[in-house]
DNA sequence: TTTATTTATTGCAATAATACGATTAATTGG
DNA sequence: CCAATTAATCGTATTATTGCAATAAATAAA
């Protein structure tokens, strides 16, 4: 995109906005979901189970670690994925907050 | 951003990531929080609020508009905004949903 | 060492997003 | 009608994102 004015806001406006920009992609949605499910898996797995070529997936997967919502540990040639736990707890929370809000109705619009 | 395939994911994976897109600017989660803390509120006020210009803010307006979170109803020369509070808690259920996923810790990684 | 396996990186093309000045459209008030 | 107000749209420059082929890097196995 052009470049967002981050400066210009608040860090808890830039911290729900990253978060949600890790999650703006249904590949990494489908990822997270995988390791939802089977809670660890290595690269290769996701390559089988997306529609995406390896380069494609391996920059999913940068993004999703660079928010911090997953992380790899390399055990000989693979590297075996899988959520951050606390990281995941801490979104859950930052989220949860945010949408819990209620909106009063009104007549108005 | 390049073109997402979209058509390769599911209509649920689909649904989370395009509410994400819609969140994942600090910009118009500024405007949702000033939504949810004044209920109503007309264009122009935000326009004295964001440290933005007034097509950057109406762009931002459409996208939010367009993902269903707000809406705007004309009265006179202004138009007055307000969160879908129906929309709202179906957002709420939908990430909520899915950030309650618990992570089971396990060694491995 | 050579080969195979697995993942990351590079480079590129195509497309989307951000931001804003200038302008337009729509309505109100005089 | 004319001026003022408010918001949307247009056009454009800049930057980011997506996707993949080709390649590199790293480790394991033979």
């Amino acid at each position: 995109m052009g470049i967002t004015k981050r400066e210009l806001f608040t860090e808890h406006q830039n911290n729900l906005a990253q978060v949600a920009k890790a999650l703006a992609h249904p590949a990494r949605i489908a990822i997270i979901e995988h390791l939802l499910r089977v809670n660890t898996c290595i690269g290769g797995e996701l390559v089988d189970h997306l529609p995406l070529a390896q380069p494609t997936i391996s920059q999913h997967l940068r993004e999703l670690k660079e928010a911090g919502i997953i992380q790899g540990t390399i055990d000989g040639v693979k590297i075996n994925y899988c959520i951050n736990a606390q990281r995941w707890r801490e979104i859950a929370r930052l989220f949860g907050d945010f949408l819990a809000t209620p909106v009063i109705e009104q007549g108005c619009c």
